[in-house]
RNA sequence: GGCGGGUUGCCCGAGUGGCCAAUGGGAGCGGACUGUAAAUCCGUCGGCUUAGCCUACGAAGGUUCGAAUCCUUCACCCGCCA
């Protein structure tokens, strides 16, 4: 058997861990039960917490159990953010939000534990044990555990109280409520190790704290590195914004474009991080894409094995043969109704009346300009193109002629941007 | 509490009565080169019914033919003195 943490290791998934030897041991000895939280802050997660499915899906993978959290109460609360002072969202979202990203969730872990055998993953809420529990209860039982001094001094707390942006007493207090469901999962599923973004490390080791000191148990953190670009900017954007998990905020076809866009230096960096691939086969494949960088392996890889991990098998289908049919060789018009139609609802697409817009109203109603301005400069700096060919007078009217089959028009902005526009016969 | 400085477009930051939708840099977007990369170069970069018009320089008033620029009040930020 080999061990998980050389595994990940090799993979680049650890940052930082609790003493390293003990892990180790604790995991050589048996099934351990692990968990990771994630935090309702928006309505779904994005691409930034795939790596902590990667860990959670390695370590079930060596025959440990996974207890997934959504942070019902912490997302009422807010992880202190080094910049500022989170704006509260009210309970009914967050409650909308919790039960929104636990059906996203589930997925990730679901198959390789019944293979196994293994008792299925765990999926718990922290507002279940935290609700209930009074303003006096909170601070004589849990609160008296914790001593301010060291909860000035973790990182997500000093930075903020050296800014000017402060820190209000709800975030100052995160900590506590992330540490209470270290110790509360110990009790319920005896949980022994927490893994989390780097960006986690002082609530993780706040929680061992508390567990070694009311529990008199000794319990393990697992951070993951911060995954990041090689040009500096934020992992995980695209130019459409975030680039989420929701295939209805973020369509299959644009995930994958997503990786497939990756910078080689990213690429390369990133498939040991988001690839299941056994070792010999991602050193042959970063070794090609070193040799032979026009192909993307790399890139195809990650978009490949991501997509299907996500989205499954039939969109990772989609996705692929959307790319194909928008940027491949072929003319678009000896393209197939259904090829192309698939294709294009794929990359998002708007219908349209007998009475057809302009082209500028087009590009900004297919979303590729934000404004019918910004569409006009688009066509005077030469960036529209209608079914591939460029557009030069912004307010045209495609011809009879430009529809393809299915009744289609391929709008494109620059290089990479392209939309469908379908047109709905009047129907009495 | 007193005195002084500041608040400009997505961000930084020029601009002290007309030539200002506002110099410059960054981000973004488009083009060229490529590989649906990166770097580089060029262009663009408030909105609209686009050779014109509308809205904008912390907020509200005022002076003026004309204000980001001058005056008044208010809000917030930063220094110095109490």
């Amino acid at each position: 058997m080999n061990d998980v943490i050389d595994d990940l290791h090799r993979r680049g998934l650890i940052a930082q861990s609790t003493d390293e030897a003990a892990l180790r041991a604790h995991l050589a000895e048996g099934p351990v039960t692990y968990y990771c939280g994630f935090d309702p802050t928006a309505q779904s997660l994005h691409v930034g917490h795939l790596v902590q499915f990667m860990v959670l899906r390695a370590l079930q993978r060596a025959g440990h159990r996974p207890v997934v959290l959504v942070g019902g109460a912490t997302g009422l609360i807010g992880d202190p953010r080094p910049s500022a002072e989170r704006q509260l969202n009210d309970r009914e979202t967050v409650a909308a939000w919790v039960a929104r990203i636990q059906e996203q969730v589930a997925p990730f872990l679901d198959l390789p534990a019944e293979r196994d055998g293994l008792p299925g993953p765990v999926y718990v809420n922290n507002l279940d044990w935290t609700a209930p529990v009074s303003a006096i209860d909170f601070l004589r039982d849990i609160g008296k555990h914790f001593r301010v001094s060291q909860m000035l001094a973790k990182e997500a707390v000093s930075a903020r109280l050296n800014s000017e942006a402060g820190i209000s007493y709800t975030e100052f207090s995160y900590q506590i409520l992330q540490a209470n469901d270290f110790r509360e999962l110990y009790r319920r599923h005896g949980v022994t190790l927490q893994t989390g973004g780097s960006d986690q490390w002082g609530n993780l080791t706040a929680g061992i704290d508390l567990v070694r000191r009311t529990e008199g148990a000794k319990v393990h953190a697992l951070s993951t590195p911060l995954v990041t670009k090689s040009d500096g900017t934020k992992f995980g954007k695209s130019e459409g914004g975030t680039v989420w998990l929701d295939p209805t905020l973020t369509s299959p076809y644009a995930f994958f474009q997503f990786w497939l866009n990756a910078d080689d230096a990213d690429a390369r960096a990133w498939l040991p991080l988001f690839s299941e691939r056994p070792a010999e086969e991602l050193e042959a494949l970063i070794a090609e894409s070193i040799e032979r960088p026009a192909a993307r392996t790399a890139q195809r890889v990650l978009a490949e094995d991501l997509t299907l991990l996500v989205h499954g098998p039939e969109e990772l289908r989609q996705a692929e043969a959307a790319g194909r049919a928008l940027f491949g060789r072929d003319e678009l018009g000896s393209l197939g109704a259904d090829v192309l139609g698939a294709a294009l609802r794929e990359a998002g697409s708007v219908p349209v009346g007998d009475d057809v817009p302009t082209i500028a109203q087009l590009l900004q109603l297919t979303g590729l300009a934000g404004s019918l301005s910004e569409a006009r400069r688009t066509v005077k700096e030469g960036g529209a193109y209608l079914n591939n060919e460029r557009v030069t007078d912004a307010d045209a009217v495609p011809g009879d002629d430009a529809w393809l089959a299915g009744g289609w028009l391929v709008l494109r902005r620059g290089k990479r941007a392209v939309a469908g526009v379908q047109r709905r016969a009047a129907t009495a």
